[in-house]
DNA sequence: ACTTTAAGTTTCATGTGGTGAAACCTCGGT
DNA sequence: ACCGAGGTTTCACCACATGAAACTTAAAGT
């Protein structure tokens, strides 16, 4: 959920320090939703600010980040844009498909969620909010683990089993009272899944809300991807859920034929 | 239109070299097309192997770069990816309208660009390729002057007049035999795109393209990006033409009352 | 108008640690 | 088994990244 933690760093002996700082400035002004001072950033990274101020001077001259003389602030700069354009892996999963991912959410009046494998986790690469008072909170860039979301486990499901083990993590933490935390009732969930062609949770990654995802499959029969619609527990009846599973399988397949 | 050269920095004083070279390498696997190898970079950049494995190592770590072990290659990570999400400042222009675009571009089976200023330079945000069989061979990302673009001109024209002389660049470079390359000149035009409301161009920046396009503007009336209409000269009779300004302006009109 | 304070900029001495040549592995090909 | 090409590790050197402190600027308080 949070930024991926670089504190533990297990073999420093190749770690370049003024990049891994410079980069904790980096992502510090990024991740800011307001342009920073150099006094801000000093104190968000804990950095002495004559180092911090010779970071910033590079990076700007590099067009990573902008400098506003007016107002004496940092912001993004638009180098980094130009590095996604070639960089961005998922920029057609984005796009393809948007307009019926945003009918799930209008027809269901709900979170619609598209999200990849990383690891063993789920990246959300896109999260439509539904206008329902209470909603899920993530940022597209989150990450939840698979094992307790049905955007893992419909992801998971329809890759290779040999791949299984390794994409489990290896402590399966436990979310909610709902959470799958044994290894052998994931395995027989997946299997499940498989089977059904969908994944469904119920409270599992957050209590009182439940998700139901299907896989986008590529032409090697194996998930790229996977899409979500997430609501309220108790908001669920078994007719509309039912409803939601054939329209979320629907709009996968609609998209699987798109790619 | 090519990556911005970094060779001519004026003040060194400030410059951190692990942060400017290790840059260097982070370009080279973005833009690189396919995954490299530490040969490759090494050969690519000119720097030393051990120094380029400190740094591939480093931003490994920092999830900005991915190795694979398997092919002893490297690609971008998604580090970079997580820095845009809240980074991208263009976000929402590229999406917004995206149908109405390609809707023109269907239309006239013509290249369709969205395109911002950045500095003296038009940006070119998104580019909707057409089928015909000669077309512009830009990328999104992909930079040219404002002064021989019928998208910086129309941007241009539709900022405060007092910016137009520092927006225009210092020398106006010649593309063609049509680029306007006399300062009095473009503002005589630019004051010409402001009574219209659209701009146009004929083969001023690439010989044989035509480019037709309007300003999105804002609520304090300023222009924030621009779409066009290009399309091979010999073939834009004049009623075609006025078709597809009417066209341009319309579908302008109808994203900037979203924004 | 003067003082004070806070923030950005520049300088400088210090010694860390970034550097690249070269040695060392590791593995695929012959 | 040998060979070569690439990736990994070592090592000694000294460039240069570093942070404290001095300096500059600008704005806020009195």
């Amino acid at each position: 959920m949070d930024f991926q933690d670089q504190d533990t760093v297990g073999d420093n002996r190749y770690l370049v320090k003024p990049l891994y700082k410079a980069a904790q400035v980096l992502r510090t002004v990024c991740q800011s939703p307001t342009a920073l001072t150099l006094k801000d950033i000093t104190e968000l990274c804990e950095i002495p600010k004559s180092t911090v101020y010779r970071y910033l001077y590079t990076m700007q001259k590099l067009d990573m980040i902008a400098h506003d003389p007016r107002s004496e602030t940092y912001s993004p700069g638009l180098g980094l844009w130009w590095l996604m354009q070639t960089a961005d892996p998922f920029a057609n999963l984005r796009l393809v498909g948007r307009r019926q991912r945003r009918k799930l959410m209008k027809r269901f009046n709900a979170t619609v969620s598209l999200g990849v494998l990383t690891g063993s986790q789920i990246l959300y690469l896109e999260i439509i909010e539904c206008s329902r008072s209470l909603r899920m909170r993530a940022q597209p860039g989150a990450r939840d683990e698979v094992h307790s979301t049905a955007l893992g486990k419909a992801l998971l499901a329809f890759r290779p089993r040999s791949q299984w083990d390794a994409l489990i993590p290896e402590k399966m933490v436990r979310r909610t009272a709902n959470t799958i935390v044994v290894r052998r009732d994931l395995l027989e969930n997946l299997e499940q899944v498989r089977r059904n062609g969908y994944a469904i949770e119920r409270g599992e990654n957050e209590d009182g809300a439940s998700c139901i995802a299907a896989p986008i499959i590529d032409e090697n029969g194996f998930s790229v991807a996977s899409i979500s619609v997430s609501l309220p527990t108790n908001q669920t009846s078994d007719a509309l859920f039912s409803e939601i599973v054939a329209a979320v399988v629907d709009t996968c397949q609609i998209i699987q034929s798109r790619l």
